[in-house]
RNA sequence: CGGGGCGUAGCGCAGUCUGGUUAGCGCGCAGCGUUCGGGACGCUGAGGUCGGAGGUUCAAAUCCUCUCGCCCCGACCA
């Protein structure tokens, strides 16, 4: 390709709506163009990448056993409603109407199109275990894009499904998905880490993504020092102290005036937060839950959602909390009746704790758990942090943040029993087929794979996924036949089918090194008076300083030779 | 949805507080000439419903009202 052709102008300045890294780049570079909030087009340069992770995917996708086919965006509302995920999507769900009044939906998944197409084409457990695949655009009104490609509002996505007879199977998929996941990345060149993960809207039980550490990342990781345990924060657990078993004592009030948060009254009672308990309230689907948990440990929403099996969960306002005749500061889960009382596992160790009396000022102590009250459910809300100790061995957690690109979930069988999606095994019985789906976003991916790769001249695109293999560069000098002879080897390269773009404009020498740099092609060949006089060209690396020096005869076996070394360097791990 | 910021040429900005000729600057773009190993220079030129609507005024980019869009933080979110 010649840049004096390419669909694309470099800029210099970096546009003011951008403040990520890859954002700013991806502009610069002229690779994307924003059209509306989250929704972005791709020009050439861009869409090669793009097209790049696609083959890989695909690749690696087929070699797990994956069949690739294409399945539409717009999707009857009815499938949703089937499955209740309309629900679980809320407003993320892009809906229509078609002209007869039919309401629509633009896919922001096909876990519900899909099981209906095996429905129809698998009865036997012979046609099954089942992987099937697409890469195709999905469409969900996030409330906030943000960060350029990191969140988007119309996306590429690589989503499998995998059917299975039974659990074994479902296992064996995900191990299968896991290890191809794990390629994938790898020949992008972008480190990740496998970390557990909740299943949010899509559901199922057991789920687990791939991250990458970048600052820009949205997403809060918690792991382990010692061992290999790492997990969202959504999701993340941790160790909670055991306290020591006390004699229960006797209720007694206590005035506390003026405290009212848990740091008041500990320092006012001269007591650790951890001896307290805390009053938080919540209003899930419409109705105030009662969330009681240690004083030194905060609630995880996430874990609480789950808990309660809502859809909607937020916390709930001062008015609505006394108006359930409740005394904020004070709030005490003694005696509360008509409403749902949710306890967090920390309050089954320890004993005389301290909590409201629901009076204003005033808080009981020794309070114990399930002598003075009920909880409706007792179970781990707990929000993990780092310095928190380890669930699996004890050592201390740390937090870092993270770009979630991939993500894989055991669903199980709640859709394809919703969606009466059955097969016959060998004694002719019917069983619901046991589902998983495994999603890459390409355009995140994209976005983390410069996030983790460059510098502060611009991209330095793994050979792998770069839009092109070679920057060719001749420096014009009047008299001087470097134009020529770059036209030359330009036609030599592309015979040689290495892809190529040729800096054929007429700009200063400044002006080509540094879009080559912010372009982040990976060799950058060089042809001037200065190298001709040696009949050779210049080759560097864009990942490192040094250039070399190699003879004009043979520098497409030589260029050639480089890519190769690059792409295997990315595949060792395969 | 709550908080903050911003809409003036393709990009980056000034001008708005304090209303007053033909709305400026840099980059980029077009033409001509000189240059050519890390964003060269000179001259000439094109390019603007000042996000939109309504209002106040002799007069609005500037003041008022409404509205649309974009970015950031939070809520939220595979």
């Amino acid at each position: 390709m010649r840049i004096s052709k390419l669909f694309g102008k470099t800029q210099r300045e970096v546009p003011a709506e951008a403040e990520t890294t890859s954002h700013q780049l991806l502009l610069r570079a002229g690779m994307i163009h924003q059209v509306a909030a989250g929704v972005y087009a791709y020009l050439p340069l861009g869409w090669r990448v793009l097209n790049k992770l696609a083959a890989i995917i695909r690749n690696e996708m087929d070699r797990a056993g994956g069949q690739e086919l294409i399945m539409p965006v717009l999707q009857p509302l009815e499938l949703w409603q089937e499955t209740g995920r309309d629900k679980a999507f809320g407003k993320g769900l892009f809906t229509l109407s078609d002209r007869r009044e039919r309401q629509l939906a633009l896919g922001p998944t096909h876990e519900e199109v899909v099981t209906e197409l095996v429905k129809y084409n698998v009865q036997s457990y012979r046609d099954l275990p089942l992987l099937l695949y697409q890469i195709q655009n999905k469409f969900r009104d996030e409330p906030r894009p943000r960060g350029g490609l990191i969140r988007v509002r119309e996306f590429l996505m690589k989503d499998l499904y995998s059917f299975d007879t039974d659990e074994a199977g479902l296992d064996a998929s995900y191990q299968k998905m896991l290890q191809a996941y794990k390629n994938i990345f790898d020949r992008c060149g972008l480190p990740t880490i496998l970390v557990e993960a909740d299943s949010g809207a899509i559901g199922g039980k057991e789920s687990h993504e791939f991250m990458t550490i970048a600052e820009s990342g949205e997403d809060e990781i918690i792991y382990c020092e010692k061992c290999k345990y790492a997990a969202n924060v959504e999701k993340a657990e941790c160790a909670k102290e055991k306290l020591e078993a006390e004699e229960p004592l006797p209720r007694e009030e206590v005035a506390t005036p003026g405290a009212g948060t848990i740091e008041e009254v500990a320092d006012f009672l001269k007591i650790p937060p951890s001896h307290t308990l805390k009053a938080v309230f919540y209003i899930a689907d419409g109705k105030m839950v009662f969330v009681v948990i240690r004083g030194d440990i905060g609630v995880n929403e996430v874990k609480l959602q789950n808990a309660l099996g809502c859809v909607e969960l937020r916390l709930a306002t001062e008015d609505e909390i006394i108006k359930a005749g409740i005394v904020a500061g004070a709030a005490s889960p003694i005696g509360i009746k008509g409403i749902k009382v949710i306890a967090d596992n920390s309050i089954t160790s320890g004993a005389n704790f301290v909590a409201g009396a629901n009076k204003p000022e005033t808080h009981l102590k020794n309070v114990n758990y399930p002598r003075d009250f009920k909880a409706t459910l007792v179970t781990d809300i707990a929000q993990a942090r780092a310095g928190d100790r380890c669930p699996k061995c004890g050592g201390k957690l740390a937090s870092t943040r993270g770009i979630e690109v991939g993500h894989v979930f055991k669903l199980g069988t709640f859709i394809s029993q919703k969606l009466g999606a059955l097969f016959i095994d060998q004694n002719g019985a019917s069983h619901p087929r046991v589902m998983g789906c495994y999603g890459i976003g390409l355009d995140r991916l994209l976005a983390a794979a410069i996030e983790l790769n460059h510098d502060d001249k611009g991209i330095i695109w793994p050979v792998s996924i770069a839009p092109y293999q070679v920057y060719l560069c001749p420096l014009y000098k009047e008299n001087s036949k470097a134009e020529d002879v770059a036209e030359k080897v330009y036609a030599e390269l592309e015979a040689e089918g290495i892809e190529v773009l040729f800096d054929d404009r007429r700009e200063s020498p400044g002006v080509k090194f540094n879009d080559a740099d912010l372009l982040g092609i990976p060799l950058r060949v060089t042809v001037s008076p200065r190298t001709l006089e040696k009949n050779s060209a210049e080759i560097k690396k864009r990942s490192e300083k040094e250039a070399q020096l190699v003879p004009l005869e043979g520098i497409a076996i030589k260029l050639k030779e480089l890519i190769s070394q690059g792409l295997s360097r990315l595949s060792n791990s395969v």
